[in-house]
DNA sequence: TTTTAAATTGAAAACGATTACATAACCTAC
DNA sequence: GTAGGTTATGTAATCGTTTTCAATTTAAAA
């Protein structure tokens, strides 16, 4: 139950004398009213703390002022970041951020998708779930002219911005970082090949072994789903069919984890018997005794770039130019001590 | 540019020959409309695709079905995940959740929950900032009569619910456990004291030490800020002052870590010559090599109950009957290998 | 002083739904 | 056949703004 009754326009224009339409221009600061009036109705609208009622706005001018944010899971680290970014980026210009997750499941997306349409969103920020390969729920979006951007994980559609990072130079820097480190039989172990990121990645390894001539092993490539028991899986395979390799990369830092434990439980050194390097730079990364060397993909600022593209096309469209921004940020190396063979000197 | 127009009951009305009105009643399956012109309604507003357009029923009755979700920093595992709890217990519910930040200032705090009460949400939940001292800008919504929740860090207020874990009791068994494995010594590093859950920490450590007898030692009891440098800082300052100690409990896992690392960058042996105990289980406690043992808080659960308990409040809130419900829930201890004296057999 | 243009203001419609009240239609019963 | 009751529907107000159009006042020009 609202106890403080609400002031409204026409509480002021009652006051004042005037009509709610003056009122409403003199706080428009329209330069269709008298500076003296303009001057009267401040005054009393601060007087009364009047508050522009942003349901009545939004009904009106169609602008909620609200945009979505969908993601598989809010409190993965790099979901929650990107948030983070979007969120700081956005405030400030007087938007709020819905948050909604998909649970990977497309199903759910096109739900969300649903409900955040119907409430008039002013835009829509997604990274798609792992299943979502019909897109008739996020051609929806476009048909209901809502702006979309995509991050991270995205689909091509034209006319539709996105921001990503460069998963393919990722790989290559990893897998080049080990190789310079003097390592030669370099698995790969990938996600879901299904996942644009995940193949930009495998991309990524092959084409650095191609640049150092380095020959392709099939037998070194895996690809598994992204947790740290099947990162042990992985490697307990490896080793048990006796495959020869002395680094792996490995396109998730839990999976590289999982790797890392298989290792050592058979007394395996590291960096110094084989090399590893993970993916996403994960919080737990830096806090392992050994550190583990990954590739970071800056959240945040993917975030607050995503935010700023939106703002972007929401003033292009004012203007209706259509505008389709691809921004791809580059991820950085950070070198621990699981890749760094120490003494090794190499010449390429 | 909005293209698909969107459809009213003004449409279906003029379809059909009749009024908004009964079109109305007929979606609202209203008693008072023939089964047949309510049938003819459905049939119609099916075919058209009719959807409530959300904006102008909030502005009629007032509720939006949004909430607000104030946290500190969003991207905090433990924030991260009660925002999931709600969200996951909301959103089936119609809700959609409006996530804020308040970056630890009462300032930010504040405008957030201004804007919130602009936008006319249904209800607020919040765990307050580490600055948040004076209560004017949380007193402002209960005087609009908005829903409030406490999550995790709250303040007492006469009639706001709260859900909160029981931080006395999750410190008292942190304490217990080291002593029941036979640590004497018990350093505490608690936090910002001005916190009530610090306090309560460290209220739980001090009566644990007195269950068991053992003299409270002002030398043992530091208060840092929530970091792994503090934590460093910290145990290198005991240790430069030759405080004698064989175990510390942290009420964070940051400073337990950095703590972990200055005690082994000194060779001193854990859990052997000396046991740790943190506080929140943070995802990396487990991924140690050396495991964490920390005090585990179910955020996800955190934020379900405070979810469940805004729902309640709502229904109770049309009854005009006025609840105030404190749930605190039970941490759970997650022993790891910080804390396991191996072959060391106690008797109490 | 009158004419004309410019500057202010107000009335009313619009956004899209809900709902109190009024009305019309239909039965039932005397 | 009419009074009275029920049922179904329509009219119009309402939520709080913005905005078009018209009307009025004011100022400037003749």
């Amino acid at each position: 139950m609202r106890q403080k009754e609400k002031i409204t326009i026409y509480d002021i224009s009652k006051k004042l004398n005037i009509s709610a339409a003056t009122v409403s221009r003199a706080l428009n600061d329209s330069n269709r009213v008298s500076p003296k009036t303009k001057e009267l109705v401040l005054k009393m609208a601060k007087e009364l703390n009047y508050q522009q009622n942003t349901l009545a706005l939004a009904l009106k001018s169609g602008r909620t002022f609200n945009v979505g944010v969908i993601v598989p899971y809010i409190n993965h680290t790099f979901f929650a970041s990107v948030i983070r970014g979007i969120e700081e980026e956005l405030t400030p210009k007087g938007y709020h951020v819905i948050i909604c997750q998909s649970h990977e499941d497309v199903a759910n997306e096109a739900r969300q998708i649903k409900t955040l349409l119907n409430t008039h969103i002013d835009g829509i920020f997604i990274s798609v779930s792992k299943t979502t390969e019909d897109l008739s729920h996020i051609q929806e979006i476009q048909d209901d002219g809502v702006p979309l951007i995509f991050f991270d994980r995205k689909k091509d559609i034209r006319g539709v911005s996105s921001v990503t990072i460069n998963d393919y130079e990722g790989a290559f820097m990893a897998t080049e970082h080990l190789i310079k480190q003097g390592y030669r039989n370099i698995v790969h172990i990938g996600g879901d090949s299904k996942l644009e990121i995940y193949k930009h990645r495998y991309d990524g390894y092959i084409a650095a072994l191609r640049e150092y001539d380095i020959a392709i092993d099939s037998n070194l490539i895996l690809e598994v789903s992204s947790t740290v028991e099947a990162g042990i899986e992985a490697v307990k395979e490896l080793l048990d069919k006796n495959i020869e390799f002395d680094a792996f990369f490995s396109a998730s830092d839990y999976v590289a984890l999982g790797g890392l434990r298989e290792l050592r439980s058979r007394g395996i050194k590291i960096p110094e018997e084989v090399g590893v390097v993970g993916f996403s730079n994960e919080p737990f990364t830096k806090y392992l005794e050994c550190p583990l060397t990954s590739v970071g993909q800056t959240p945040m600022l993917m975030g607050q770039i995503a935010a700023q593209v939106f703002l972007e096309q929401i003033n292009d469209q004012s203007k209706s130019v259509k505008v389709e921004k691809k921004v791809v940020l580059m991820p950085e190396l950070y070198e621990r001590e699981t890749s760094s063979k120490k003494g090794v000197t190499v010449n390429l």
